[in-house]
DNA sequence: TATTTGCGAAACCAATTAGTTGCATATATA
DNA sequence: TATATATGCAACTAATTGGTTTCGCAAATA
C-alpha cells in the first residue's frame, strides 16, 4: 500500500480535513459534520492521515482530538524547492543554456 | 474523473517524469528508458500530466517532445502558502491563541 | 514502394480506493 | 445499572487506477 504525503493530499476531502484541523483540533464527529459523507468515511480519512504521519491524536475521555503536524507539510515544501528555483530563476537558466550551447 | 495537480503528483512515477522533463523536454520513448514499465504506461501517465495541463508537447517530425509547465506547479506552492504561514507563525499564532483567550 | 519507428488509443485486467452498512468497545450520563 | 454517545474496525461494493497487450496511423528510411 502506498502510503505517503503526496497521496494523502491528492484527495481533495482530505485535503479539506487538513485545512479544518490546521485550524485546531477536532473530533471525527465535528469534522464528519462540515462534508456530506458518513462519519465513517471520514475515520477513515483520517487513519489514512495518521498512517502518513500528517496528522495527531489526542484521547480526552471517550473524545479524540485530531491535529494537523504542520512539521510534515514541509516534506511537501522540500519537494517543491527543486522547482522553486527552476521557476524564479527561469531567465538565468536560458542565459545559462545560451552560454553553454555557444561553448559547444 | 477527478483530474487535478494534487492527483497528477500522487503517483511517484509521474513525480519522476516531471522531475525527468523539467530540466530538458523529452520524447516518451526517453521518458519510458528510465522506469521498468512500458512505453503505453508511460503515454498514460504523460496523457494523465497534459489534461491537468501541467505538460507540454510539442511535435517534431514524429517525435513529440514534452516539456514541464513551471506555472503549474506554482499552484501547489499557492495552496501551501497558507500552511507555510502557519508553520512560520506558529510561535506568534500561539501568542495570538494566548491573549484572546485572555480577552474572552 | 515496402519496412521500420514513434506514438496514441482501445480493450482488458488486477489492485486500490472511497464509500457504505453493521458491528464492538469504551466512556459518559440518566 | 441501563442507555446514549464517540469512536474504530471489518466486510462489502462500485468506481478508479496503473499496468498490460494489441492495434492503427503517420513519419522516416531502405
Amino acid at each position: 500500500m502506498r502510503r505517503d504525503i503526496f497521496q494523502a493530499i491528492a484527495d481533495p476531502t482530505r485535503r479539506a480535513i487538513i485545512a479544518l484541523i490546521a485550524v485546531h483540533s477536532m473530533t471525527p464527529n465535528a469534522i464528519a459534520e462540515n462534508f456530506n459523507t458518513s462519519r465513517q468515511s471520514i475515520s477513515k480519512h483520517l487513519r489514512i492521515l495518521s498512517e502518513c504521519e500528517l496528522i495527531h491524536q489526542e484521547q480526552q475521555g471517550r473524545e479524540i482530538y485530531y491535529s494537523l503536524k504542520i512539521e510534515k507539510m514541509k516534506e511537501i515544501d522540500e519537494w517543491l524547492e527543486q522547482y522553486r528555483n527552476i521557476w524564479e530563476n527561469r531567465f538565468d537558466q536560458l542565459d545559462d543554456v545560451l552560454s553553454k550551447l555557444k561553448k559547444n
